[in-house]
RNA sequence: UGGCAGGUGGUGUAAAGGUAGCACAGGAGAUUUUGGUUCUCUUAGUCAGGGUUCGAAUCCUUGCCCGCCAACCA
């Protein structure tokens, strides 16, 4: 007997236009999305949704997601943003049907613009950039027509040809749609279509000295591709009435433009300009700082792919402006990792424990397990001996009611070891304690405890002569306010300058195997990711995100 | 103050004229050799006013609030 109650999963807005579209057989039933990306930097966690958003659908649907760059403005693009590009986009589990650029329909787009020329559709206009922009109006006044707005076809076809030869200085003109100077949408007041930029494209080299605009480059490639819903965020939506218009002029493929609401986080910034600024001004380390929002980033600071695929599939798709808390995010790492990661222990800040009734020079193992969550993955040894490391804060001297941890004559569990009872505390003469003296309760050992006692707190330990030193790189928020960019002034002043504390803790020996990438449970304190900064004898583990702690909370 | 797009608990997101639900966050408890996990329970919402209707988050209307639009950026 299965039980058939498979909950009800409501459609998103998209997903209800897809499947009105496939219910009427529109493009014979085939579903081509497209994931657009400008190669002018590193993708982020708000193109993750975007990413999710056009590769699941067609996944949803039985249809495909072409990976396009949209490389027309050559002087902020680079193939080491392509890369990263690609590498972020597969990191994530997508695969794309075909890899595509804006700038192999160059030539296809240049005979687009010549149509509309000879259709009368276009112009070169000579003007200046200030003229033309006077021109233009404002949203509450019509723009008027410049001097070049009615030259013959053929002067406009001639005019062109010489941009594309290079006759003209950069700048001097530009190609523009001829449509509605009074329109009450500003981008239907004679668009430009082509600039002209002496400029050495990632892909065309020097073949092209005129560059297509967005506007003008955008629509065109989806049509070219058969891509039947495209997608974007909602500040592209005054741009569809120009989308359609070229595709309509043009009489080419009708795809269709959908808008969503972009992610914010809070916390953090999510615009690639911003980012930008966060790298050059060396206020992290790069694009992939486990502090940014970057896929490449979140990748380093131990995020998963599946994390980031399920965070995208909680926080929906709609058209509302919205301001996601952190919290969901780090929430969704922790289930990911709760049942995947092997548990360690290691001391963040050592406090020696010298257990007085076990003998000098003996030592034992201890196993504990690797993952409680997934028996099948083991045990491990750990070394015990008579000097331990436990932390600071597992011991008080003077503690509140409600204190499980370490105290004297207080009794706790070491986590699959024995039972200590504190008997005496060191302190040095300037009153700081030293070290915490103790005593062990010989047949309570894990696994075969016959002492009958029952302690409220079980710490985390290490052995002190058997423990390796570890480099841990803890993480705060980016910024000290929930949304840095509609701060007044400049964004970088609201910076947590303690976003970033190193430590050297002490951890297992079991760390000597550990190879960047992987990612670990240090018990009771978090989730923590191997650094590629690790070398062979330094292991540097980046905090992923804390446990979650309701004695904290509480205190 | 022109146009466009929005406004549902603290944060997101559902409910397509018929019981305002889910998740995160918050709170209380149980279990626990991680103050983790897990499991219960719980606080809290339809921007405001008017209208249509037996019945409105949903339709109409007025107002308020937020966002976007006047780059040779995407």
């Amino acid at each position: 007997m299965v039980d058939e109650k498979k909950e009800e999963k409501t459609l998103n807005f998209i997903e209800e236009i897809v499947e009105k579209d496939l219910s009427e057989n529109k493009h014979g039933g085939r579903v081509l999305t497209r994931f657009p990306p400008e190669p002018n930097g590193y993708l982020h966690i708000g193109h993750a949704k975007s990413i999710c958003l056009n590769f699941g659908l067609a996944q949803k649907y039985g249809g495909g997601t072409n990976l396009r760059f949209d490389d027309t403005n050559p002087t902020t693009e680079d193939v080491e943003y392509v890369d990263s590009i690609k590498n972020d986009v597969q990191w994530l589990g997508f695969n794309w049907v075909e890899e595509r650029y804006a700038s192999d329909y160059f030539d296809q787009l240049y005979a687009f613009a010549v149509k509309l020329i000879e259709k009368g559709l276009a112009y070169v206009d000579d003007s200046t950039a200030e003229e033309i922009a006077a021109l233009k109006g404002t949203p509450t006044e019509p723009g008027k027509p410049g001097p070049y707005r009615d030259r013959a076809v053929a002067e406009n076809l001639e005019l062109f040809e010489r941009m594309r030869k290079g006759e003209f200085a950069e700048g001097s003109r530009v190609l523009r749609a001829k449509i509605d100077l009074a329109s009450p949408n500003m981008h239907l007041r004679d668009p430009f279509m082509y600039r002209i930029k002496f400029a050495h494209h990632h892909r065309t080299g020097d073949k092209w000295c005129i560059y297509p605009m967005y506007d003008f480059a955008h629509g065109q490639s989806d049509a070219i591709e058969k891509i039947t819903h495209s997608i974007c965020t909602l500040e592209f939506i005054p741009h569809r009435a120009l989308y359609d218009w070229f595709i309509e002029k043009l009489d080419i493929f009708p795809s269709k433009q959908y808008e969503f609401a972009r992610l914010n986080l809070t916390y953090t910034v999510m615009s690639k300009r911003k980012l930008l600024q966060l790298v050059q001004e060396g206020h992290v380390s790069g694009w992939d700082d486990p502090r940014m929002p970057t896929i490449s980033g979140l990748r380093r600071r131990g995020y998963t792919p599946a994390s980031i695929r399920n965070f995208c599939e909680r926080i929906g798709v709609a058209r509302r402006d919205n301001l996601i808390d952190m919290s969901l995010l780090e929430f969704c790492v922790r289930e990911d990792l709760n049942a995947i990661a092997p548990r360690r222990m290691a001391v963040l800040d050592p406090l020696k424990v010298v257990i007085t009734n076990y003998p000098e020079g003996r030592e034992e193992m201890c196993l504990s397990e690797n993952n409680p969550e997934k028996p099948e993955t083991g045990d491990r040894e750990m070394p015990f001996s008579r000097e331990l490391y436990i932390e600071q804060d597992d011991f008080m001297e003077n503690p509140p009611k409600k204190y499980f941890r370490l105290a004297p004559g207080q009794m706790v569990r070491l986590k699959s070891a024995y039972i200590i009872r504190c008997d005496e505390v060191v302190k040095n003469a300037e009153g700081t304690i030293e070290e915490v003296r103790c005593t062990y309760i010989e047949n309570s050992k894990s696994g075969q405890d016959e002492s009958g006692l029952k302690v409220k707190g079980t710490l985390h330990w290490v052995s002190a002569a058997h423990s390796i030193p570890v480099e841990i790189r803890q993480y705060d928020r980016l910024f000290r306010v929930e949304d840095p960019a509609s701060q007044e002034g400049d964004f970088k002043e609201y910076l947590n300058p303690d976003s970033l504390s190193i430590i050297t803790a002490r951890a297992e020996p079991a760390f000597k195997t550990a190879t960047p990438g992987e990612a670990f449970q240090l018990l009771r304190k978090g989730y923590f990711s191997v650094d590629s900064d690790s070398v062979d004898g330094k292991v540097v583990l980046n905090q992923t995100v804390g446990l979650r702690d309701n004695w904290a909370k509480g205190n």
